[in-house]
DNA sequence: CTAATAGTGTCTATTAGACAGTATGTT
DNA sequence: AACATACTGTCTAATAGACACTATTAG
């Protein structure tokens, strides 16, 4: 083996194609909460948690549905291959994304050795004004946890699919989110598994963060703050208590919200936290 | 374009390399707690976390250190890879990991396009006994706070290596560890960050979770415990505080710890929640 | 007036923080 | 005896949960 003595030496012989190498992709759970009108002008429009689906047209598994993504190209970090395909699925900038968890298995893509880094981008759905891609469309959330395992229905008001996953307990001590599909029919990839990790993910966090306000307009009243709050956590939560921790998160603004069959609302805006 | 009737098909013709690809790697981050003996025979020994790193003999980085880790295989997935460098590089299997982050810059490595998947593994450092891999050397980690960054301190007894880091406030609602590397002159690749990301997870995860048990052999006592969840949250606990949160995460055994010019304490063992 | 949400006051229960005190080994 | 840790009791402060009440609008 030849020695060398200096990095930019060593670096002019080097071989990157000695290994055989493989592909990335960045698959994005795009999030949003929408809302559904009652018919009843005094009730608030009932919430939902949605998540942006693509229906692939090519193989492999045409036909069904699959996260937002696309391959990571080679002088590109997996940042801007993000926010690319961010860009190009909702033609939005400057959103909230993070990295969710990358997935390795050998066989999760039947073309070859692809590994996925998944992300978790939220957005106030009511910034996209039909400028969603093509065979792009949302998805209601609806999780129903059943004695051992946990059911994912996504609705879109036309289709309906499912699946069904198992949180492994490997170690009683770990906590992070691995689950195993039971049953899948609709979802391209591993992708069902990258949903319920997702959920999970946000379920948790916006307990001890401040996730939540990417997913509400500049002003919102703290009744439909309470009710995002309510479906992603996927349980009602207590008026007075709501509004003792939320209050010192957000401010009041001169705008009040008026039109519904009862008391006007003020609007509130996000105030971030000084450092 | 060729349209194909099935997805067996449309994978037999499928060429992997139309586009340029890339390599994947695995880090670990293996920390452990040690134990420095003080010379007071009443008192208990002083305790460190650990991390586990390796000297690098070839280029690039040449004499730097940096995380265990190494390539993943085209046929291997990444948790495989990451058992294998584990067992390679302390003999142990079985052992606590959890995925930390994926970094993907382009130019993290000088030789062609690597993303690394790093990785966060706890262990019983006794359990290690002279089965360490050739270049490798245990260093206490000391982080700094400053006013504006985070010093860490890496301390084998025969080297100390030293970083600057701070946090990007890309997005106060984020909670995304993201470092940005302020001086760094000791470890390879990216490694300052990743080690600074790692020591966020333990810190805000053995709060929540039961990770700590990794670090402590089968019998402990809840002193030895408390010192452990002192030196990762870089506090001091009260004592009747911390009893009262682990009491019922432990069970007492029969046997007792004596030999401190102290009364001796009882020896516990975790104790699995039940489902 | 009524149904519905907006918003507040207050009591209670639970949890976290603090401190003081007792117990028991080794030298 | 003295020191250092082991372990517990209890008071207090802070936080979370629960419920009841008042306010205000469109129809």
């Amino acid at each position: 083996m030849k020695t060398y003595k200096s990095e930019a030496e060593f670096l002019k012989d080097y071989d990157p194609n000695q290994f055989e190498r493989l592909s990335l992709t960045t698959d994005i759970l795009i999030f949003s909460v929408s809302s559904e009108e009652v018919n009843n002008y005094r009730k608030l429009s009932e919430k939902f948690l949605s998540v942006l689906l693509v229906k692939r047209k090519d193989y492999p598994f045409k036909d069904k549905w699959c996260l937002p993504g696309g391959f990571v190209g080679i002088k590109e970090s997996i940042e801007e291959a993000t926010k690319r395909v961010l860009k190009n699925e909702t033609n939005l900038e400057n959103i909230y994304v993070e990295q969710l968890y990358t997935f390795g298995e050998v066989d999760r893509d039947p073309r070859m050795r692809v590994i996925s880094t998944s992300h978790v981008a939220l957005i106030d759905k009511n910034l996209i004004k039909g400028n969603l891609s093509n065979n792009a469309k949302w998805f209601h959330v609806v999780p129903k946890q059943h004695k051992d395992y946990l059911e994912i229905i996504l609705d879109s008001g036309e289709e309906v699919l499912s699946f069904k996953v198992q949180k492994k307990i490997s170690d009683s001590m770990n906590s992070d989110y691995r689950y195993e599909v039971l049953e899948n029919n609709d979802l391209a990839f591993d992708h069902a598994k990258v949903i319920a990790s997702g959920l999970e993910r946000i379920k948790n966090k916006i307990e001890y963060t401040d996730i939540a306000f990417h997913l509400v307009p500049e002003e919102f009243t703290l009744g439909e703050l309470q009710q995002i709050y309510e479906v992603v956590l996927g349980k009602e939560l207590l008026d007075p208590a709501f509004r003792r921790i939320i209050k010192e998160k957000v401010e009041k603004t001169k705008h009040v919200q008026t039109g519904g069959g009862h008391r006007p609302s003020a609007l509130f805006r996000y105030k971030k936290k000084e450092l």
